[in-house]
DNA sequence: TTATCATATGAACAGTCATTCATATGTTCA
DNA sequence: TGAACATATGAATGACTGTTCATATGATAA
C-alpha cells in the first residue's frame, strides 16, 4: 500500500536517500504554513488591484474605493487582510486613512509573478 | 455617496490626477486575473511543499506521496494543478511518471516569499 | 454636544477549493 | 491476453473566503 508509506515502487525511484534529502532541506511546518498563507493574500485580484494603485501613490480607502469601483467595505475588508499580512501600512490624516505599500518585497514578488505569465 | 464614484474627500485626496495616473498604469484586466490565479496556486501548503520537495530532484508522484504523507490521489489532483499554471512539468518512465519544476521563476517567487515572513 | 464624514467590523450568503472515495487510463511483464 | 502497478479523474463533501448589508467607531466642524 503506497499510502500508508511502506513501501513504493522500489525498482525505480531514488526512494530512501531522496526522503532524507527532502526532509532535511524541507522548512518547519509553521514556515510552510505561513508561505501559503503569504501567498493566499496575493491570490484575489481585489488585493492585487489595490497593490498596484498603491505602486503609484499613497491613497486614502476612499480613493481606493472609487478607483476600482467597489464599496468602501469591501475595500476597507481586503485592506485589512493585506495590513495583516504586513504588505500595507497605514497613517491617520484627519478623517481619512491613508495606505502604503509596506516594503519592497511586495514589489518583488508580483515583478516576478509578471516574469511567470509573461511567457 | 461615495459607493457611487461622484465625489470623495474632495479637501484631502488627489483624486482626479490620481485616478488617471492609476488607471493608466494598471495592468489590463485578464493581466491582473492570470496574476491572482498564478498566487492563489502558490497559496496552498500542500502545493507548497510539493515544490519544496522539486527543488531537490525531479520525483515521482508516487515517492512525491510518500514523503508528503499523503494519498496519491491527493497528491494528483494537486500536481494537475501546478502543472496548468506551468510551474512543473512531466514526463513519462515506465509505468512512472517523474515531475519536476517547469523553469526557475517558482524559485524565485517563493524565495521572495521566504525573505518576506522572515522579517 | 450634535451632525456629518471616513473608515472599520460582524453576520450572513454564495461561490470556491482541497481532500476523499471509487473508478478509469495507461504501462509492463508473464 | 490478463494481471498488477502507477497515475489520473469525476463526483461528493466539508471548510474556507469575498462581498454585501447594517452598524459601530473615530474624527472634524458648527
Amino acid at each position: 500500500m503506497h499510502q500508508n508509506g511502506v513501501e513504493c515502487c522500489e525498482s525505480v525511484c531514488v526512494h530512501e536517500e531522496l526522503l532524507q534529502k527532502v526532509t532535511a532541506q524541507m522548512p518547519k511546518e509553521e514556515a510552510l504554513y505561513d508561505l501559503a498563507e503569504l501567498f493566499k493574500v496575493f491570490g484575489d485580484s481585489t488585493r492585487i488591484r489595490i497593490l498596484f494603485v498603491l505602486f503609484e501613490a499613497e491613497v486614502c480607502v476612499c480613493d481606493l474605493a472609487e478607483a476600482l469601483q467597489m464599496t468602501q467595505s469591501a475595500v476597507s475588508h481586503q485592506l485589512k487582510i493585506l495590513k495583516q499580512a504586513k504588505l500595507v501600512k497605514n497613517r491617520r490624516a484627519g478623517k481619512s486613512i491613508f495606505y502604503s505599500l509596506a516594503d519592497d518585497h511586495v514589489r518583488a514578488i508580483i515583478g516576478q509573478g509578471l516574469e511567470h505569465i509573461e511567457e
